[in-house]
DNA sequence: CCTCACCTTGTTTTT
DNA sequence: CAAGGTGAGG
């Protein structure tokens, strides 16, 4: 599967000398200075440059040890290696055939000490940058970008845009000279814009913590991949004397994949042949794939204005498809012009196909997804039956991750072995979540939903119904799980309220707390790997057994387990300190910071169809080809701007005319069709379980040169398809169960909780896991109760100074979910700022009617309860207050918060329910340390209708235990159990 | 043709 | 929750 390995086969005569084609030749001969070669899919790329590497040294032109070649990934490095190899009869270790990466490493330990480096340097993958900003949170100059309820919210997006102005070399200094013309512009501006003063601000915060940031990383010895470019070609720039060695030792560069690199590289590049110029690169413009991750179509795009003597070689010769295919993709890829090589230079890159004709394109329309990944399946099992195809030499390419899932499902279904390159969510798999839940424990006994998950599981098997018990308990005296658990299994029989629990259930729990008892002990002495290596291999029942086990499936959790061993090591080599009490919240940060390695492989994928994104799949070729999923709105996909965006003004490469994005996927479109040899099909569908229809891509039309309108016929969403989406929900067995006769009693976050994720219900009200307090919690929780407070003074026609507004506030405090010391003190010293705005606001105001004024009322018999923070009656008004302890951004935010309150809703249909009113107005009341600000808005008929369907709805799948799994992205991103929920969606990167 | 409010959805990957 | 896209309405 890789690319064109047939083409330097000496069994293809027709190719004349050495194998090569008239222009393959051109390019593996050329002598010396800057060459050119465009390279289409398909034709013969990798091999022109392993060939003329090995025409320079047999040629005696080079020694082995004066070239160079630069890719872009380890695996094309070793491939080229290997094609090296095989040309050159005699070793030469000597040449340097390494990634950019990994050759700006070796040259910065090379001269580490010249730029004031220590040489053993370390470099930081992206989760460990994460927990390096953590680790020095209020250590950076962060304001703006550092929100205290939720501190690490840009951390990520900093990160991203650090690495960007990397990518452009633009470093901390170039920054900061940025951000001062700025606040330049900014003051001398007449009349003043706002706007630009505090894009200036931003900016300037941004140029600090840039600086910082580089500046603490340097202190520690680590390294970014950014830095890894930049910092080399700082190297080349400030010290002559390693840039001439340099320079005269690679006597040859080559470069593959050119218009995959990006500005600080091509520097690079430009730097080292400054003297000679014998730099050859290779790439092909429409294959451009990779621009958000810094690429620079505008170097292969400019090469020759860098290099004007450059002499150009066209390879369009393509010992891949069928005509049929490369004129498809031919059609399509026009509709890049004039942004592209073939246009701008004036060269003919249509690819000519050297192989006979085949069958056309195949384009397929289904009414669902469902049908669309059915058809895919059986169309292969066709073709595998038939023996056109063997698996191993199918595809499916879709253009997400989570593309695949339909498709591996009916795979699966057919018995067709598949191997799926995004396999990742390690993080997911039972066995590692049982493994984490047990370290979690080890770092906090008292931490009740691990030591939940651990009593539930299959190691120790606690009945759920005696779980809940528990759980019910100890919420009810305020106690954690495992006090609860200790009391109970010391002294059964001692709490009455547990007499239900069962004789299995108490020996399952001595088991587990003997258990927890002695590693607790040990976790302080000994490293974390040996703990975790003692627990999965002492427990009888557990990775004895999956070692033992004949079972794929059980081979496969051991590969897993041992994956995540492999994590543990890491840690061993990185911390002060080796133990778990120190692991725990390094997991727990990595996790956050979208930290996702893949499950171990279930065998061997050789002889599989693959199914793959479609960046994966550059470089690589199939006999058949299946796009799927091709509607509007995901391929192309929708045009999704960086969270923090690298300034214009701070961007060297120049950018194409038309629109970028749309551009850049269809240049993905165009390698997702060249990867085929003799069989495409085209796929989409119009539903995809979703409410809306979805269109037809536009790159089926351009490829396929369809008419513009195609005739719609009637669309409805299927029931099966909308059920269809997501695994199938995944039920856990609930204690106690829900008398189908009794009436509910729901209050306003049970019906929300349901509604959002009915297995979020079940964990939260029916098995009343205890879980930790997030900080968000606790800050709104001791805000809440000071202004309740106050405001029952107001009612008694009394007032509370401010001192004893603060003190409540105080009282109520509690030191739990903060991510430092630090982060409690400022969102303490936050909270007494807004309650001194409350104060100054409140103070001259009409007291309120009421407080906390408790409700109930019947919906279809079942009960609603909660209580309205606060009532007022002024001027004949009635208005029902919600108060907030977020922040808002402004008043009409405010004002769109309230009106689209479920909660206040709610409320507003309790007064009506239970006093007879609908009150006039609602207010949701942000107290924020800048200043109450008040959101209005009235709850009309419509409003308080969707109330009273939302508790009917809530109600009726209560009623009937039905608790599936809701996941999405956003709201398990939220979830308290999210750790151990089996249905979660990884949420990787985002915090919100 | 443009504006605004509502509705829907939730990338891609390497070093 | 934020932001892109759609479609109604001016």
């Amino acid at each position: 599967m890789v690319e064109e390995p047939q083409v330097i086969s000496a069994q293809n005569p027709a190719m004349g000398v050495d194998g090569l084609n008239a222009a393959q030749q051109a390019a593996v001969v050329h002598g010396d200075g800057p060459l050119l070669v465009i390279a289409g899919a398909g034709t013969g790329k990798t091999t022109v440059i392993a060939r003329r590497i090995a025409h320079l040294i047999t040629g005696k032109q080079a020694r082995p040890d004066q070239i160079l070649a630069l890719t872009f990934t380890e695996k094309a490095a070793a491939e080229m290696e290997r094609r090296v190899d095989l040309l050159v009869p005699y070793g030469f270790t000597d040449t340097w055939i390494s990634t950019f990466h990994a050759f700006g490493d070796r040259v910065l330990r090379e001269h580490a000490l010249e730029i004031g480096l220590s040489p053993d340097f370390r470099l930081l993958t992206e989760p460990e940058q994460v927990i390096f900003f953590q680790e020095h949170l209020f250590e950076l100059p962060l304001d703006y970008f550092r929100p205290l309820g939720n501190p690490m919210k840009h951390v990520q997006a900093l990160l991203k845009l650090f690495s960007r102005a990397k990518d452009e070399d633009v470093g901390p200094d170039q920054y900061a000279a940025f951000a001062e013309e700025l606040v330049c512009r900014a003051a001398a501006a007449t009349p003043d814009d706002q706007a630009l003063a505090e894009r200036a601000q931003r900016e300037t915060e941004i140029a600090r913590i840039y600086r910082q940031y580089q500046e603490l990383m340097a202190r520690e010895g680590k390294l970014d991949f950014g830095d890894l470019m930049m910092r080399t070609l700082s190297l080349l720039r400030e010290h002559p004397l390693a840039l001439q060695q340099l320079q005269a030792r690679f006597r040859y560069i080559l470069v593959d994949e050119f218009q995959d690199t990006n500005y600080a590289q091509f520097q690079i590049v430009k730097l080292l042949a400054a003297a000679h110029r014998n730099v050859t690169v290779v790439g092909d413009d429409d294959q451009s794939i990779f621009k958000f991750r810094g690429a620079s179509i505008s170097n292969i795009l400019g090469f020759r204005r860098d290099f004007p003597e450059t002499k150009t070689v066209v390879l369009t010769e393509n010992y891949r498809s069928t005509p049929g295919i490369l004129d498809a993709a031919y059609r399509l890829i026009q509709h890049n012009n004039p942004d592209r090589l073939e246009y701008q230079e004036g060269v003919d890159k249509r690819l000519r196909s050297c192989n006979g004709d085949g069958p056309t394109v195949d384009s397929m329309v289904f009414q669902t997804y469902l049908e669309e990944a059915d058809w895919v399946a059986e169309r292969i099992e066709e073709m595998m039956e038939t023996k056109a195809c063997a698996p191993g030499d199918i595809a499916i390419l879709v253009r997400r991750n989570s593309d695949a899932d339909p498709f591996l499902r009916a795979l699966n279904m057919k018995g067709i072995r598949w191997s799926f390159s995004g396999a990742r969510g390690l993080y997911d798999r039972e066995e590692i979540r049982l493994t984490i839940s047990f370290l979690r424990l080890l770092a906090d006994p008292y931490d009740s939903l691990s030591l939940f998950h651990l009593a539930g599981s299959e190691i120790y098997g606690v009945p759920a119904t005696d779980l809940t018990l528990c759980n019910a308990h100890a919420r009810r005296k305020h106690r954690s799980l495992y006090e609860v658990l200790r009391d109970l299994t010391r002294q059964p029989g001692a709490l009455p309220e547990l007499s239900a629990v069962s004789p299995e259930g108490i020996a399952a729990a001595t088991a587990l707390l003997d258990d927890v008892h002695r590693y607790l002990n040990k976790a302080t002495r000994e490293a974390t790997g040996r703990i975790l290596y003692e627990f999965l291999m002492e427990q009888p029942g557990y990775g004895k057994r999956l070692v033992q086990s004949n079972s794929s499936r059980d081979h496969q959790r051991v590969g897993n387990l041992a994956a995540f061993f492999g994590l543990v090591q890491r840690f061993g080599e990185v911390a002060p300190q080796d133990r778990v009490a120190g692991f725990v919240p390094y997991l727990t940060t990595l996790i956050e910071a979208g930290e996702d390695p893949p499950v171990a492989n279930e065998e061997t994928t050789e002889g599989a169809v693959a199914v793959l994104t479609l960046h994966k799949a550059k470089g690589l070729e199939y006999e058949a080809v299946f796009l799927a999923g091709l509607v509007e709105k995901r391929f192309p996909s929708i045009d999704r701007k960086e969270a923090i965006p690298l300034p214009d003004e701070l961007i060297n490469e120049t950018l194409p005319t038309g629109d970028f994005h749309l551009q850049e996927e269809r240049r993905l479109f165009y390698v997702g069709i060249t990867r085929a040899k003799r069989y495409l099909f085209l796929t989409r569908a119009r539903d995809y379980g979703t409410k809306r229809e979805w269109k037809r891509s536009r790159f089926l039309a351009e490829t396929l040169a369809l008419p513009k309108e195609e005739e719609e016929r009637p669309w409805h969403t299927t029931p099966e398809a909308a059920i269809g989406r997501g695994a199938p929900p995944p039920q856990i067995e609930v204690g106690p169960g829900v008398r189908a006769d009794a009436p509910l009693t729901l209050s306003h976050y049970q019906i929300d909780d349901y509604l959002t994720c009915p297995l979020k219900y079940k964990y939260v009200h029916l098995l009343r896991v205890p879980v930790l307090r997030e900080h968000t919690i606790v800050y709104g929780a001791a805000l809440h109760r000071a202004v309740q407070a106050y405001n029952t003074r107001r009612i008694q026609g009394q007032t509370m100074p401010l001192e004893d507004l603060i003190h409540t506030f105080e009282a109520h405090w509690v030191n739990e979910g903060f991510i430092s010391r630090e982060h409690e003190e400022r969102r303490l010293q936050e909270g007494r700022e807004a309650l001194a705005r409350f104060h100054v606001y409140a103070g001259p105001r009409q007291p309120p009617a009421a407080v906390e004024k408790r409700f109930r009322f019947e919906v279809d018999g079942d009960l609603v309860t909660g209580f309205l923070d606060r009532v007022d009656e002024r001027e004949g008004e009635l208005i029902i207050t919600d108060y907030k302890s977020s922040s808002v951004r402004d008043q009409k935010a405010a004002d769109k918060d309230a009106r689209e309150s479920r909660q206040l809703a709610l409320y507003a249909l309790a007064y009506r329910e239970s006093v007879g009113r609908v009150p006039d107005r609602v207010e949701l009341h942000f107290l924020t340390p800048g200043g109450v600000v008040v959101g209005q808005a009235v709850k009309k008929d419509k409003d308080l209708q969707a109330a009273i369907d939302r508790v009917r709805e809530a109600a009726a799948g209560i009623r009937a235990g039905l608790f599936p799994a809701t996941p999405s992205q956003w709201d398990c991103g939220f979830c308290a159990f999210r750790a151990i929920c089996p249905a979660t969606v990884w949420v990787g990167e985002r915090q919100g």
